[in-house]
DNA sequence: GTACTATGTATCAAAACGATATATCAAATT
DNA sequence: AATTTGATATATCGTTTTGATACATAGTAC
């Protein structure tokens, strides 16, 4: 039992949620967790075939009889207990690649106009993805009584956070690189 | 030319500061860009091989005759090209996965303290890891007029500000957890 | 002297990515 | 009315990467 498949526990964590398509699921991954994980077709319709066999996770029956195939999953008993089983393990791997950091640590080897242009171009990623999570943020601060919300507010205040820290260090780094010029 | 491999970037990267074997490599990912960067025996040797044949690199007489084997590697012009063209690239990946926030997103089928248990385990690997980069930094500043280490400088300091942001934002949410209990 | 840790090269199964193929449906264009 | 575009939906495939393991030598500690 319980392998060390990572999308296995994203694919049960939004399931216990509702019930969803792979394409749902697709689309749950990257509209609203996007910004701190990430996962593709690649991984996801492997991964629910396996679950099903498992017993993790069922198909219901497609009632829109006569139309485009559509199969939506739903978590079983089995499937809750191994996500509640992963959230309590101890260890969490935090795996992150900065290609923007990679570029700035080999920088050297070009001008400085260089790095400055890729910090540049982060910075405006960064900017505009923090007015999403600011939106995002002031949404979900109109239903937070909800115990269901406030694990997603504060995913995002996660986002929010980093993403100013991102922000200043821009602004400080495109200095003292320019100072070099 | 030029697959789209990661990989090949690093050890390019890296040895076009000086000479170095795939053990060589795989220090340096894991002690100097560790906290950006990740990568593992099982790509960094395949790909020196494939990096050869393509004449990127190429590999040093192992002197030290008699002795166990042990295979430097140098960065060749065709290598230093392909690293220039990488850095003037536009586009920048960069690819963050934080189970910590997949459990905290999730977080919502448990009791309370296991989200908080969570974030502690967090905040203390973060603290730890955080008094190493400020060493770094202290140390880095005694060399900064130096332009090479000014890269690996705002690299660190990168890792400080983000990570005194994880701490604020790890004081927080356990606060606001600790409401609901 | 022998156990343990660090150095060093290398491979393999499993996991994930990223691109592509195929097809339906709704909405906008011509 | 016909056509094109974009969103929805499932699925596979080659490539990359991970994480574990195997194997062997060198240096250090007890």
């Amino acid at each position: 039992m319980g392998k060390d498949r990572k999308i296995d526990m994203v694919i049960l964590g939004l399931l216990s949620h509702e019930d969803l398509t792979g394409y749902d699921i697709k689309k749950q991954i990257d509209e609203a967790i996007g910004f701190f994980w990430k996962g593709s077709f690649g991984s996801i319709y492997p991964a629910l075939g396996e679950m099903e066999k498992a017993g993790q996770i069922k198909k219901l029956p497609d009632r829109s009889s006569g139309s485009r195939e559509k199969i939506k999953y739903r978590i079983t008993k089995d499937g809750k207990n191994a996500l509640k089983e992963w959230l309590k393990e101890e260890q969490s791997s935090n795996d992150l690649k900065y290609e923007t950091l990679l570029k700035l640590y080999f920088g050297g080897v070009e001008k400085p106009e260089v790095s400055i242009h890729n910090i540049e171009l982060f910075e405006e990623k960064i900017k505009a993805d923090l007015n999403v999570l600011k939106w995002y943020k002031s949404n979900l601060e109109k239903v937070l009584d909800n115990n269901e919300h406030l694990h997603y507010y504060l995913t995002v205040t996660f986002g929010i956070d980093t993403y100013e820290a991102y922000l200043k260090w821009c602004a400080r780094s495109k200095k003292l690189l320019k100072e070099r010029v």
